[in-house]
DNA sequence: CAGAGAATCGGACTAGAGTCCGCTTATGCC
DNA sequence: GGCATAAGCGGACTCTAGTCCGATTCTCTG
């Protein structure tokens, strides 16, 4: 098991009282954040360069002028390393949704809110597809393992309607064609327009939106 | 490219006349059909023992007393394996689907079979997750690839009532909770229940069965 | 039954993911 | 500044999927 996978940017929020606790918080150290840094830049421009799918590991550590252990051990597989890299894109959406303005954010009513969020997230999908499918299946399970899909999850969860039989089942199956395996398999067949209205139509179907 | 894949088992139904045909089916040999055959058994066996997961092709080749290099050509790779193992059983569903009883058959209104033919996806792939899981994962979109998807894919098409504005993205979003990958992640958390009945579910309210 | 030709065989080889552990180096303390 | 110590490093190593091609074996024909 790796050593910390995305370091220690997750400070807790909570206030302490510093004098009591004689353990500082856990500092990365110097060189540490230095190979992170060039890690994710030099991933960054081979896969801008030659495209996700032909990069290898060993590449990558390489470019970035560190060993094989560290890469490892800093992003802990190679879907770990995706989604490191898709990190700050990720964390937009989220803040979006939280707190931006409706019908992404709160405010707009709940099937306004779902319809914005599959919206917005067939954006993202598609502006990264190989980078999130790399993030999703180059391990098995990992979809459902990251703590973006268990965001995503509960929030079409929660915008489901209250009659809704099953809710966590229904959001898994509102998601299981949002995968980017699904995506990239039709994307050829189907082009986006058509995957974006599709998603969109099934979620109104599900909710009963259009009483017509 | 692996020479034959699945051999010469899809003779033509079509009756020809053999004295035009001056050039007979191109037999298998004999050795390759004993090869074939020592192959599946010993897959089979060894899946059985160790489980999917933990089988390498080394061992599944040594086992059945050939070289890898055998293995690979008859079979593609681990997924096409998975496949040939399954074929049987997937060709049960297709001819009940095709030829049998309704309401899987044909003969009964179209909403009772697409809820009969759910059923019986479900049941068939709790009966082999794992197998159908490496058929369909263990190479990139492989799932979409394959003949079997394509059938289910059809024939959850045709089923959709008239109205239904996309058909062919329907289906494959109605499939996409079906995949191997998304029932695996979501079976300890849910159990079988849950999604065999959230499938059923999330059919009746895409086709708009039960207007309520 | 012998010979030709093609299909098939099989193991050595490549390549990439992920692990391991002795060595190096940053950091906090004196 | 020097030192102790633990965090961090990195490349050699393992394991597996998949490829390649010279050697082998089968089948058909005469």
């Amino acid at each position: 098991m790796p050593d910390d996978i995305n370091g220690p940017q997750s400070a807790s929020a909570i206030p302490v009282d510093l004098d009591l606790l004689r353990t500082p918080p856990p500092r990365e150290r110097a060189d540490a954040a230095r190979n992170r840094a060039a890690i994710l830049e030099a991933a960054a421009a081979l896969f801008a360069e030659h495209g996700v799918e032909s990069v290898s590991m060993d590449q990558i550590a390489t470019a970035a002028g560190v060993g094989k252990g560290t890469l490892f051990r800093r992003f802990g597989d190679k879907s770990g390393l995706a989604t490191a890299l898709l990190d700050t894109r990720e964390r937009a959406l989220q803040e979006a949704i939280l707190g931006g303005p409706p019908p992404l954010g709160p405010g707009a009513p709940a099937e306004d809110r779902l319809a914005a969020f599959l919206d917005a997230y067939v954006d993202y999908l598609l502006e990264h597809l190989d980078l999130i499918r790399m993030s999703e299946t180059s391990t098995p399970g990992a979809r459902y393992r990251i703590g973006a899909y268990r965001f995503w999850h509960r929030h079409v969860a929660i915008l489901l309607p209250a009659k809704t039989p099953d809710p966590t089942y229904t959001a898994h199956a509102l998601l299981a064609p949002l995968s980017a395996e699904h995506v990239t398999a039709l994307l050829p067949e189907l082009g986006p327009t058509r995957i974006r209205e599709g998603v969109l139509h099934l979620a109104e179907s599900t909710i009963g939106t259009p009483p017509r």
